[in-house]
DNA sequence: GTCTATAACTAGATAGAC
DNA sequence: GTCTATCTAGTTATAGAC
């Protein structure tokens, strides 16, 4: 039933509304519990969301919380596990239907973009709260980050070495992408002037430019 | 005695180690606040830091944070109003050295990057505690993020009507720029790799490649 | 300008009934 | 699986002495 990664490369509006459905659709307290979340600390911050505000979105009692979770601190860790791994295990798919360096680093830059997107509110929460997860939780999540960074500069170093791609500073161009990237979650607006695929191609163009692809 | 904008353009690297001077030697207790309030607030959010957390950094009692300001918000408040201003002014100043539209894009890229480096942790604060403010205040704060970024915007469109530039969506490039400018205060590191300077440099050539400069 | 003392309230979390 | 009731500690902010 749960909708995957592997939809947000094929499809990403009709899985971003599939996706969308489902979460209202869903009734299981612990998903509700987590979409929740997910408004919340997006909106108002980890610290600035008391549990009492989490149970009142979910019209439960605080109490009741902690049969799903045993603290606070694990919805929050929640919140960035099952994204982060969707990224890492999407970008591999995105990337291993093209062939080319240049298809390969557009199909990543798409799906980057498309999955900030569809997953706007996580992602967000994903930036700004990393410094409200415990020192373990922390290295835990920075492992898995620093885990995608390597497969985005893999793919800027390999268009460097087939001389799809002139590069100056692999390292330097990755962070700069990937921040130009991840900033959609930032701005973008559902129904406003620009589709998803839309800004995901532009996006793609953009770095086409960035790594001077011939 | 007090640095300004004028200087981040000129000399960014003297200049920040100045103001780390002015910093760490300014015995004023609001400037001591402050200091200790954009460190705090940006290591664990508004939220997560206490008023007598804060106390505690500048070592008086919590009761004397109240002589100095109103209140816990007024303090983030204090925090945003200053760099943005010196945003506004600075990007004019940086801009008004130079003449062709390439020139001038150059230089507000560079501004933009080396401000982001010189104020670090006040421009984290800028981007994770928008929502940490009051909605009064953070409607002035967006105002001046809004002008800020036309400013920018204003620099793309005069290089495409002299067709320096050439840019598919001026208001998409703008915005995807000035993320991609803005993540060095989240990933830049002080005697890491690179130096300030450099980073801006870089920057500004990746600039040109997404404006397609001629 | 900083202190002690404290008011008024909210935080995360638990015990145990149903 | 959700409830009521509650514990302990922490929160922002104020009053008034020095």
């Amino acid at each position: 039933m749960r909708h995957g990664v592997r939809d947000v490369v094929r499809e990403p509006l009709e899985w971003a509304m599939a996706r969308l459905k489902l979460k209202t659709g869903s009734h299981q307290s612990p998903d509700r519990i987590r979409a929740a979340a997910v408004i919340l600390f997006n909106s108002r911050g980890y610290h600035g969301t008391s549990v009492r505000d989490l149970a009142k979105a979910v019209n439960i009692e605080p109490a009741s919380l902690y049969y799903h979770y045993p603290s606070k601190q694990e919805i929050l860790v929640d919140l960035f596990v099952t994204p982060m791994e969707e990224m890492l295990e999407g970008i591999d798919l995105a990337v291993r239907e093209a062939a080319t360096a240049r298809d390969r680093l557009r199909a990543a830059v798409r799906f980057h973009v498309l999955f900030h997107i569809a997953r706007q509110n996580e992602s967000s929460i994903t930036h700004s709260e990393l410094r409200s997860l415990t020192p373990r939780n922390r290295r835990m999540i920075i492992a898995k980050r620093d885990q995608y960074e390597r497969k985005f500069r893999a793919l800027l170093e390999a268009g460097v070495k087939t001389g799809d791609f002139k590069i100056p500073d692999v390292k330097l161009t990755a962070i700069a992408l990937l921040m130009m990237c991840s900033g959609v979650s930032d701005w973008f607006v559902r129904r406003g002037r620009l589709a998803p695929t839309v800004v995901a191609d532009r996006y793609a163009d953009m770095a086409m430019l960035l790594v001077k692809a011939r």
